[in-house]
DNA sequence: TGTAACATGCAAAACGTTTTGGAGGAGGAG
DNA sequence: CTCCTCCTCCAAAACGTTTTGCATGTTACA
């Protein structure tokens, strides 16, 4: 069960261990007869010969490997960014490593620090929800790329969500099915997107013509709770609004209780968009959720595409590039026009 | 900003590189003056000396890579799995190479083969739930343990949840709050998780002196309309059923809609308990769901530690062993005694 | 026929470690 | 004083590749 190695490859088609490389090689063909490369890559096929990673890593100062460190642990939609990384890494011959810190600085310390013993040719640096980030100055000297996070000196490539963006077409869909009255349960953190999203709401409402009205916004902890207080609260108003806008989906979640402990329902009283897309949220509840998705696994194969080009072609990509990504809003079952429209 | 080698601490040391070696290594630090070890080591430090793995690992014959390769895409414990087999590995001076296959089998001999390329010296074969499965070919002559599966020739170890006792769990806590009429949502499809949770199912009653009706239990899709429609067949019987114990948490979250649109409430009127404890959904739903939680987490430390045994000590760990993990129960607000009894 | 150009193959060095087998010197026993 | 042992260190080989430079043989052309 000996693993087989070039060497047996050459003894095996009795030439010597050049050739064999040569034979190979994409770059070395003319080296050889292509008769003899024929005969090469058939005995080589035939003894399931690869070549030994580790040591042409050594030799060519390229090991096909990349780092992911991330801080997201278990977080719902890690599993989508690495899929799409991990996707796009493959299509192109690397491999991923994956470290998570949990957040931990000292832990990530050492994280990029093995990696580094391990030579990875490059870095994915990606947190749990879009941040900004004061890149660890060990990775400093390794090609790295930023998920869903931007570098706060600018150095390193970013891909993030178009937060704004989302919530422009979260508003547009409430606003297209006639809404006028929007209530916002926003995020109580002061997190970038916690901003990005009210200018969103803001530019929505003005696309419509609607005048914005900060008693319709409330700030609740991204939670089912914080959705059902927020809901509560903004339902309770005189002027009661016909649509709610979550922030992200937990918070749908507990909106739509509060809406049935009133005795309303969505979406004929209340409609309900929100943002994230998670599925098990979104499709569980009755009616469906309508949610914008953060597009996770597309920023993942964004990420690793990037890093790789710089890393294979330094020259032609240019400086650091931060990118938003679009979008898409999932249409289900949790909007429709306002009761006084629908009268009219 | 060119890597430091072992050459640069032996010159910036003034001794050999192999006397630099011995210095740093556990096992060799006899062969070097004790003295001329902490300069060594000082010089090391200071330089921020870090073998590269890849040379080590081609002497060695030993990369300190572990692949992972899983099918679960996305899939919301996947995270948990892989934390604590990152977590593990880790720990022991390992790190994870992560491949997905999506379930594809020609994908995965790809990804096999790209391990071996990389010298990985253990495989991790993880699955998204609990099954039989017949391991690749490829993997055999490489040390490899099974998470969430268990390899239908007995060949290498595995752990998977009990998912008997998890069953069991979720029956004693309704059947220690007094009920005795309770209905189960099982899982439409044949998986191991179906037969084992029916049989735990059965002897919880048993446990509890109650005989089992099969016209209590049905088998249903494992997603929120199915626990929707199983709740609905259920509670319409005649001699209505006081709990609903349920598959998984995506049909508790249908069964929740269907008991609220009987114009019942949780847990007044039905207590209900699942299996996942799938955060998201048990801390969204009101009141709070009551879940057997899957040790994901813990099986994944597990496969790992038992996969760097059999690498490291081959000799003492003895054939390979089928792990069943105790699934514990997380209660939250979904379980009342039953109406009657507090008439009492 | 002589020579240049090309085609085909190989030997050897290098990548950065770890480990084996000494070498040289100091100290102790006889 | 001699011999042995032990202590400390080092040179060299090996892990499995890739690539450079060279050797040989062949063809083409003058």
């Amino acid at each position: 069960m000996a693993r087989v190695g070039i060497r047996d490859v050459a003894k095996a088609a009795d030439v010597s261990v050049t050739t064999v490389s040569h034979a190979l090689s994409e770059t070395h063909q003319s080296r050889v007869n292509p008769e003899t490369r024929r005969h090469i890559r058939e005995v080589a096929a035939r003894l399931g010969y690869a070549p030994n990673r580790l040591a042409s890593g050594l030799r060519n100062q390229r090991s096909h490997l990349l780092g992911l460190i991330s801080d997201f642990a278990t977080s719902p939609f890690a599993g989508e960014m690495i899929l799409g990384a991990q996707d796009a890494a493959f299509e192109r011959g690397w491999v991923l490593m994956l470290l998570d810190s949990g957040g931990n600085p000292a832990l990530e310390e050492r994280q990029v620090s093995t990696l580094r013993q391990h030579q990875v040719d490059g870095i994915i640096y990606a947190k749990m929800y879009h941040q900004y980030v004061q890149v660890a100055d060990k990775i400093r000297g390794l090609p790295a790329v930023l998920l869903d996070a931007v570098d706060a000196m600018g150095t390193f490539s970013s891909v993030v969500p178009d937060e704004a963006g989302a919530a422009r077409v979260a508003v547009k869909e409430l606003t297209d099915a006639g809404h006028r009255r929007i209530g916002f349960i926003n995020n109580a953190h002061d997190i970038p997107a916690t901003a990005a999203r009210l200018q969103g709401f803001r530019e929505g409402l003005e696309a419509a013509g609607i005048e914005f009205d900060a008693g319709l916004v409330t700030y609740e902890d991204p939670a089912p709770d914080g959705g059902r207080n927020g809901a509560q609260r903004l339902l309770a108003r005189t002027e009661r609004p016909t649509a709610l806008f979550c922030f992200r989906d937990p918070q749908a979640f507990g909106a739509y209780e509060a809406v049935r402990a009133l005795g309303l329902s969505v979406p004929e009283d209340i409609s309900i968009v929100s943002i994230d897309n998670f599925e098990i949220i979104a499709e569980g509840l009755w009616p469906k959720l309508t949610s914008v998705a953060l597009p996770h696994y597309d920023m993942g194969r964004w990420a690793v595409t990037r890093l790789l080009d710089e890393i294979e072609d330094p020259e032609r990509v240019g400086p650091p590039v931060q990118i938003r990504y679009e979008c898409p809003i999932i249409r289900r079952g949790s909007v429709a026009p306002p009761r006084h429209t629908r009268l009219n």
